[in-house]
DNA sequence: CGTCTATGTTGACATATGTCGAACCAAGTG
DNA sequence: CACTTGGTTCGACATATGTCAACATAGACG
């Protein structure tokens, strides 16, 4: 695993690594036709702002597509990067 | 997911989210045998006590066991807690 | 247009993190 | 016991991170 995939790899995982951002991530792959609006999701115990913030986040890391429809944002998880992420765990040999 | 779950699980996600820690566990996972010893994987381009300092916080995280035999130190991987993130990841609606 | 609701952005701040050099411990060797 | 090699711990420091309150923006709706 040279460096700059390490790199890459862990920007994904990092944005994986704080539990707000985790229950987020989880509440959006949960939902109901793999996408959620920012208010069905927003309970996590932290400030809206702060919710917005680490959404933000995941969305950089290439977890997250956020798409507005009128009033609200509906976010959706990008599949292949889950893919990717978990073959790097269950084939770490390969790596 | 509730509000510990995720706790926990983030800490195993934030441990690899460090480019440097993501090739130490690369390594170790895919070194001969299952483990390595610490001199065959301290090339990631940081100090020796950095490479102490990160596979400290992998044992942590649980995802490392490490064992001293005679003049060297081996780590090892937890295959167990690979797994679990590994489904964790692919049935994230399940989570 | 004005205003209300839903999100995002900014600024500030406390804390966590990654890094190194220096000092320290553990085992083997003379 | 002194010396060397492998590894960890400590102390310090710069930077990143998570959080909030305050402000800004985007549509909806009257």
């Amino acid at each position: 695993m040279t460096a700059q995939e390490a790199e890459t790899a862990a920007r994904m995982f990092k944005a994986l690594g704080d539990p707000v951002r985790l229950r987020l991530f989880s509440a959006v792959a949960s939902h109901e036709g793999g996408e959620a609006c920012v208010c069905d999701i927003s309970d996590v115990g932290v400030s809206q702002p702060t919710v917005s913030h680490h959404l933000k986040k995941l969305k950089e890391a290439g977890l997250l597509t956020s798409e507005r429809r009128g009033t609200w944002v509906y976010y959706r998880v990008e599949p292949s990067v889950l893919a990717a992420m978990g073959k790097l765990l269950t084939t770490a040999d390969a790596a």
